[in-house]
DNA sequence: GTTTTTGCACTGACCAGTCAGTTCAAAACA
DNA sequence: TGTTTTGAACTGACTGGTCAGTGCAAAAAC
């Protein structure tokens, strides 16, 4: 849609490095891989865009630069695509998430600092694969699809890093022993998810600095009081 | 997919008692609005369940117990049918919070009140129309709809409510003053959101008030120190 | 008698998924 | 070395079906 016509060369190059590395590393080929992956890239955007019913396999096709039967021969089904899609994204975030948590607790911070670590990390997610969050938040409360189970694996996995590290902070007492966890996970992860979709939004030009201040305030009660 | 058929009656009852209420308000004949609301109540559920792309009109006719040419007597559209139906469900929505916010200044209670109130209130609507809040979220951050305008002022309409409350309170001094507002009422929208739908998905059976302390809690910082 | 609803046949566009055929790099062979 | 074979990866025209929206005559409601 942007150019006459997608350029197609300057591809094999990519694949042929990609090929020798990966090949024995992986179960699949690398040129299948790196054919995944554009499919991957080329379904988020128009799906994040579009909602996954609107979504054609030809338009993601044509959006890979790979032709329909390319689309069949890698994966069983548009559904199929979609929810290897999910996992994927899912992956990314959660060990973006786990790893701000470790690294806090190996610098010796508190649990406060490890879910501020956290929602930086959430944050810069979002700003990186601002189309795959906009998907996730849009199917993530659908009921009734054939993907059900794969939507209830997928969301549990982003609470449970949040509930860990809200468990661990309530057994050493740096949290009260009050706070309902499973519920607070979630409006951690809503509180991040939405404040980025709008920042990515209505306000891209801010820093992540900026917006990430902002959410800390928010979360600390240092919103009422002060001046 | 789930139980062998959803229950579909116990809905008239609702749709009589707005019928009386709108039938003088708005300009139409109340049979016609009757059959507008019946319309609405099929297309919400159906839609949060599924989504706009996936959700026929034959359905939504069926399912209203109307035929498919009254749907479109009644609504140029599927697509004006929906963005009837958002307005129709933010007006509720903003009604709600409103009103939540106005009481609690006429009572004398502070901003932090307000707040609160509105917390109260969100969840109220959220556990009486959890489709239409399923539904909202899903697309309120799509792009490249037909419906983009009306996305933006049904957002827009919810965010400014609080925000209102928040310019309030930093006018008062009862909220720093380096509070980012807009990104803080999104947050807090998304608190709101996200732990609602997660209470309606997964512990539907806790009530109202419990759900409403734990964020409480959570927004006055009530969650470190302590114990 | 006017407005609203019904029922139903019809159209034309669109779309998920299929399949017979093509490509080409690497393996086997000579 | 150069030649042939293999098969995984890819292609795109095609099929069967679905769905938004139309048209309209007759019935029902008011």
């Amino acid at each position: 849609m942007a150019g006459p016509v997608p350029s197609e060369e300057a591809v094999p190059v990519t694949i042929r490095a990609m090929e020798r590395s990966s090949a024995a590393a992986g179960g699949g080929s690398s040129r299948r891989e790196a054919t995944r992956q554009k499919l991957y890239e080329a379904a988020v955007t128009l799906i994040a865009e579009q909602g996954f019913s609107a979504t054609t396999v030809d338009e993601i096709a044509e959006r890979a630069g790979v032709a329909k039967g390319t689309v069949y021969y890698n994966f069983a089904s548009k559904s199929v695509l979609f929810e290897e899609l999910l996992r994927h994204g899912v992956g990314l975030l959660t060990a973006s998430l786990q790893e701000a948590a470790d690294t806090t607790d190996r610098a010796g911070g508190t649990k406060v600092d490890a879910l501020d670590a956290m929602i930086r990390a959430g944050l810069g997610f979002i700003a990186r694969y601002p189309a795959f969050t906009q998907l996730y938040v849009a199917e993530l409360w659908r009921t009734n699809r054939a993907w059900q189970s794969t939507l209830m694996v997928v969301r549990q996995q982003v609470v449970a890093v949040i509930e860990c590290v809200l468990r661990e902070g309530v057994a050493n007492g740096e949290f009260s022993d009050e706070i309902d966890i499973p519920l607070t996970a979630a409006a951690l992860v809503g509180m991040v998810l939405v404040a980025a979709l709008d920042w990515q939004s209505f306000q891209p030009e801010r820093s992540l600095d900026d917006v990430h201040a902002s959410l800390s305030r928010l979360l600390q009660g240092r919103v009422s009081g002060s001046r």
